[in-house]
DNA sequence: CCAAAAGTGTTATGGATACACCCATGA
DNA sequence: TCATGGGTGTATCCATAACACTTTTGG
């Protein structure tokens, strides 16, 4: 009976498509590759995977960031699912994740193995299907993450400087912000710690690293914080 | 080759799960069904369907909003796809999406044909597979959305009055809003036409119906308006 | 006449914005 | 010494929040 309803229904190859950004020279970044089958062999691409019978949606997602770049600490959220009929060849339903990495842990082995490259978001080439549509999505998602909780951090390092983090920020609204008024509101969440080191490798002054206390920004968030700048 | 590639992967079955959401009684309401098949036979459940090989996702959720409540003018907006592997006793893919309805539209005949019922949003029971997540995501997604815009005319027919607008709103935020503050909030966003008609229905002395104007409220929205109570 | 819902303004507060100058340092 | 980026404080403004009484009218 059960077999019987589901039996003559129509199925489909289920895809996720990873949007996978990182921050680096001040940009935002997003690895593309060359794709290597047909159909549009050798367009620019998302980094994809089909999801196994056997794995669960996000599982799939992570793991093929894991496969891309080498990273295990993502954060992964869904953007969506997308399943144009015209989409492909084959009907293929594609379930869109973005994950935002720490570009320093990136294995560049791995980026020649799949012709992967970093290119700027504000700077994307015309990609296959609608991963272009995916991304502006992302985007659009990330800026509504990043007004309700810091979410940047999950971008860098364990160490950053405001400057870095305050460009950071900028990439992601693509606006310019006020530097005191910046620093003025990341201070007052109390949620940055000051070391006694500085970073010169942007200015000859140096700016100082700061990290942030984990407990208490997981304190905040559960209590909701807005965060809009 | 395409074929090739393509041949030895998985395929699913997808669905698409409605969270068709009306206003009534001064609630927000839901409506659920007794799921007619195996497994979980006769549990509650979200209005559901298979999406066919030859549709697009958003489209069979416009066909399942249909059989079931006989409502084509509806605001559709996807939730997510949903797909864990011990979800069903099939795998199935499944992405929900909500509808947002003129509850006075609905053709109460299919609500006997399909064992259909409406059950205010605070009161639902437990629903089968993942379900309750659904809707908890779309709660969450339709404060979001009210936020940013006057998403809640959907809701209502052409005409309404301000006592229930605000309910509508304290619905969605599930919290009491000050009558005065909204109402002057509302009425200086510029898109409410006051008539000279009023609905007694819920009061002795009546409240003037309202109705919205279309241009200056698609205007608004693409000005990016925040609006928050 | 009274109960029940509709309608109406003002004040206080706090977060957001705008804005300009000095500091430290390596080259 | 100077060019470059890092760092700091204050005044204004506007949106939000808090708050209580009068009006209407059917029963």
């Amino acid at each position: 009976m059960t077999a019987a309803f589901y039996q003559n229904k129509d199925t489909f190859l289920v895809a996720v498509d990873c949007i996978i950004i990182g921050f680096r020279d001040n940009d935002l970044q997003i690895l593309i590759s060359r794709r290597p089958i047909e159909p549009f062999r050798g367009g620019w691409s998302l980094m994809g995977g089909f999801v196994n019978a056997q794995e669960n949606i996000p599982e799939a997602a992570k793991r093929v960031v894991g496969e891309f770049t080498g990273i295990e600490d993502i954060y992964l959220e869904q953007v969506g699912a997308y399943g144009d009929i015209d989409r492909d060849v084959e009907r293929v339903i594609s379930v869109a994740y973005y994950a935002l990495v720490d570009i320093e842990k990136f294995d560049t082995s791995l980026a020649e193995k799949h012709d992967a490259h970093w290119v700027k978001i504000t700077l994307l080439p015309e990609l296959v299907f609608d991963h272009n549509k995916m991304v502006r999505d992302t985007i659009k998602l990330l800026q509504q993450r990043a007004a309700v909780r810091p979410i940047g951090f999950n971008l860098l390092g364990d160490l950053f400087t405001l400057p870095t983090l305050q460009s950071l920020y900028e990439s992601i609204y693509q606006e310019t912000i006020d530097k005191r008024n910046f620093r003025k509101k990341l201070l007052t969440m109390d949620i940055l710690e000051k070391l006694e080191e500085k970073d010169k490798s942007s200015s000859k002054r140096g700016a100082f690293y700061y990290n942030y206390n984990k407990e208490k920004y997981d304190q905040l968030i559960e209590q909701g914080l807005h965060f809009s700048l």
